[in-house]
RNA sequence: CGGGGCGUAGCGCAGCCUGGUAGCGCAUCUGCUUUGGGAGCAGAGGGUCGCAGGUUCAAAUCCUGCCGCCCCGACCA
């Protein structure tokens, strides 16, 4: 992409209103543009890198056995009367009427169209287990929205929901995406800590928030420390195997949010040297919760012994829009956003420090070429700026490499290379540079 | 929803207390000079001062109501 052609609103300084890092950020990289409390619109960059998350996570759940849907965003509010909590939910569900006078609402989470979808098609315990998840936005009317699309009133949403034939199916279940949340956050380069979650009425020990550490979260956790430095679990892994060992290691460790935390217990399992104390964001939540939704909707699977019991179920959140400023919560500088390669909306941002130098323009648009056909996404800045500009608008909107192209440097048959996340650079031939972006 | 704060040009702000017809920086446009870390000079454009009432000869400024936005708290991907 060509900045002279692009739609980059940049901004050098950020509005009052914005008052997180995350945020600010935001806004003056020209990602996403407030329209309401809570609501915002996706600018080009803020899009891609969205789009990215999004992706990652698909492709995370779709290894660990889980299946891609799209649920509507208008639900009929008969699904909720089924459940019991069409007048449970409250005033954060929004709630409208169509022409005819129908009770509708723009969803905040999916549980019962899910659950009718599967009892439409699902009758045997020879049909499961049965993961199936959809990428859609939801609607909460916070009470207080904030931190811009951190707490958002409209938010892209993964949820996935489970459907087993018992308990040991849904531990199962559960553990595939307990270790499929630990990937999909580790390839966005965040350290993510399984805590151990609130599960409400329902009981039992199997709801875990997922907390990515980033200085300036909300949320204060505890945590052994050898949990952090345990990682993902990787890839290869045999998914519909036990898992449980997997899991267990993971969860035997202390980890707590500050609302369940036990400073004693604490104290007593983790020795001083492993107590570590952090800031995170909650990007994720998993329950199992068996028949809640299966038994008042009549979702039932026969078994082989074929008696109908309702199906057991879990259901599987991630924030995807709240990533974004929880990536940058957790990555950033003064000058600006310092985005995750796999994340990040270009791979590389091309400086042209003067346009208009046949020298310059002719090696701009060789890297340009070069590295479009490596895949490397490379965002041209062609603009007629002063170099100034370029180099912070680049270190604001945070690509992970910048190819410094000018006169000077051209002159001794170099140009310059510079990581965004260390701010080291290297003056180095234009062929060598770009063997280091695409080796 | 309780408490606090703020709405003046695209963004950041001053002016309001003590009423007299709106200003600064950045951005934008034109010209010239510049060009390796957000340039300099000269000129120009852009504002129903959130909205609606009221007080007054006169309201951005005082009063009333409403709307919007932010922060703290209680609740949450």
């Amino acid at each position: 992409m060509r900045l002279s052609r692009y739609f980059m609103p940049t901004l050098r300084d950020a509005p009052a209103d914005a008052q997180i890092v995350s945020h600010r950020l935001m806004l003056r990289a020209g990602l996403v543009r407030q329209e309401a409390a809570g609501i915002y619109a996706w600018l080009p960059l803020g899009l891609r890198v969205l789009r990215k998350i999004e992706q990652i996570v698909r492709e995370e759940m779709d290894r660990a056995g889980a299946v891609e849907i799209l649920m509507p965003t208008l639900q009929l509010a008969d699904l909720w009367r089924e459940s019991g909590r069409y007048d449970d939910y409250g005033e954060e569900m929004l709630r409208i009427k169509d022409r005819h006078e129908r009770d509708l609402l723009y969803g905040p989470t999916a549980e019962e169209v899910v659950t009718d979808i599967f009892r439409s098609y699902v009758r045997s315990y020879k049909d499961l287990p049965k993961n199936l998840y959809n990428i859609q936005w939801k609607f909460r009317d916070e009470r207080r929205p904030r931190f811009g699309v951190m707490r958002g009133r409209e938010f892209l949403m993964k949820d996935a929901y489970s459907f087993d034939v018992d308990e040991a199916g849904a531990r199962a279940s559960y553990n595939r995406m307990f270790l499929a949340y630990l990937n999909t956050f580790a390839r966005m380069e965040l350290q993510a800590i399984p805590v151990r979650a609130d599960t409400g009425p329902i009981g039992g020990d199997l709801s875990h928030e997922f907390i990515i550490l980033a200085e300036t979260g909300e949320s204060e956790v505890f945590a052994h420390r050898d949990l952090v430095e345990m990682g993902a679990p990787g890839p290869d892994i045999d998914w519909f195997g036990d898992l449980q060992p997997l899991v267990d290691q993971r969860t035997r460790l202390y980890a707590a949010s500050d609302e369940m935390h036990d400073q004693a217990r604490f104290e007593a399992e983790a020795p001083p040297e492993k107590r570590m104390t952090a800031r995170g964001i909650e990007v994720g939540h998993i329950f199992y919760f068996g028949e809640k939704y299966s038994k008042p909707m009549k979702a039932v699977i026969a078994g082989s012994d074929g008696v109908e019991r309702p199906a057991q179920m879990g259901s599987y959140g991630v924030g995807v829009s709240r990533l974004v400023a929880a990536i940058i919560e957790a990555s950033h500088d003064d000058a600006g956003i310092i985005w995750p390669e796999s994340v990040a909306p270009y791979g590389v941002g091309i400086i042209n420090l003067r346009p208009g130098d046949a020298a310059v323009d002719a090696a701009c648009e060789r890297a340009y070429a070069a590295l479009t056909t490596a895949g490397k996404e490379p965002l041209l800045d062609d603009r007629d700026e002063r170099p100034g500009a370029k180099f912070a608008s680049l270190d604001l909107v945070g690509l992970p490499w910048q190819l410094i192209i000018g006169p000077k440097g051209l002159a001794e048959g170099n140009v310059e290379l510079k990581r965004r996340a260390t701010g080291e650079r290297q003056a180095m031939p234009l062929e060598a540079a770009l063997k280091v972006i695409a080796p």
